[in-house]
DNA sequence: GACCACAGTATGGTCAGACCATACCGAAGC
DNA sequence: GCTTCGGTATGGTCTGACCATACTGTGGTC
């Protein structure tokens, strides 16, 4: 059994083709959020493609968060250059989730990675924090446990934002849509969520102190509370 | 301008309808890894629809990274759940950085974080470290900038899978795949690989003798010799 | 001149049916 | 037992058609 040097070829499918000339022109051509694509029939011409390969490579590139289509006429219409990277990664955590090859402990250790990282960032930073006081009195207001986790993601991924870094910030919300349900299972099984607001309030005061240290400690152990069986158990 | 309490129909094309169908039938019958969907046109029959539909959702998962299509006949032809969340992040970074939606800086400044974290969980399980070793190896062996990016992406992927965090290691793939060309440029410019090769090892010691504070610091010390402009720059 | 109704049209969404290349399966022949 | 070769199920592609949508422009009305 020799190595001939030969490698098997490349199949490359019509779309994606398509996929990388279209690739090719966002870069090159600087092309960015707001511009159009040719429409599907005329880009199907210029390629010399069936329009169907033409409309696969546009889900691709839907999925991937990076074009939004719509229908009928004018300036709107058609495929339109966007920049969803949140939805694509919310489908990609949970279908993944789904199909059991990720474990809700692993997406809740990310978070917990993330959220320090950035709650330290955000104080070394001085960010504004007006919409995390704003989160704040929203989870004051909820009545309900979806209402109050609705917040507290709002709460949470305005410290993302807060780090000023795009690609943790929109981790961070996919994240928190992954666990939407888990995490109003356990605010429920909690009961009390007074200890939820102290670490909060901690959080935030840290980060307007400028307190890198204490920001990143008071978010562990908001953490700790929030989740107490995913940081007690004996594994 | 009253709230008449209406909410605009959403639309739902069929594709998407085939893909929740899909995603159902994944979570709800526990389908998992390495099982086979029925066929494009089998699908499409049973779900009272077009074969394009079907193609469409295909292309989705596919670019997710679930499923994994095969022409021909036999056990292995058709689509197969498969689970690469990596290329799906992978793909997904390339295109946003070249919308410019997302800069390299916020790429690195990611992968300073979870390597940091990764290091300290591998330090703290003591985990295997034999494909550090190997990496480590390789690199010694390199004889061009490229090969040792081989090696060296090699090396820092294994700090991540040793965390045991599978969603960690898959965006630390990605990330690493994003910024390659951007790597092997640094390495160019370094010229001197000797100051990298006493960083890893100085990380390797650390993840072996148990200290996750000394790999954390280790980690960090070795990203700004590799990228000192991002570290030292006004801002 | 301002406004409104309506036909025209470009867009994506969907469908049906055909053909091709691939790769396994199995029977026929050696 | 082995090889050969046709059968067949699979995804990949193309064509051409029709639909729903939503803007555009025209022409009429006041």
């Amino acid at each position: 059994m020799e190595d001939t040097g030969w490698r098997p070829v490349k199949r490359t499918r019509t779309f994606e083709d398509v996929l990388a000339q279209i690739e090719r022109r966002i870069t090159e051509d600087g092309l960015t959020v707001g511009d159009r694509l040719p429409a599907e029939r005329q880009l199907a011409e210029q390629l010399g493609v069936s329009r169907s390969s033409v409309r696969e490579a546009m889900r691709v590139l839907e999925t991937l968060g990076v074009v939004s289509s719509q229908v009928g006429r004018g300036p709107d219409a058609g495929a339109v250059l966007t920049s969803r990277p949140d939805s694509a990664l919310t489908d990609l955590l949970r279908l993944h989730l789904g199909l059991a090859t990720l474990e809700m402990r692993e997406v809740i250790d990310t978070r917990h990675m993330i959220e320090q990282w950035a709650a330290a960032q955000a104080a070394a930073s001085r960010a504004d924090t007006s919409a995390l006081a704003a989160a704040l009195a929203g989870m004051d207001a909820a009545r309900t446990a979806e209402e109050f986790v609705e917040h507290d993601t709002a709460f949470h991924c305005a410290i993302a934002d807060a780090s000023g870094n795009r690609l943790i910030a929109a981790i961070m919300r996919s994240l928190r849509d992954s666990m939407r349900r888990y995490s109003v299972e356990a605010v429920r099984r909690l009961g009390d969520t007074s200890v939820l607001r102290a670490d909060h309030v901690r959080i935030l005061e840290a980060i307007e102190r400028g307190a890198a240290g204490e920001a990143t400690r008071a978010v562990s152990e908001h953490l700790a509370h929030a989740y107490p069986s995913l940081f007690a158990g004996p594994g």
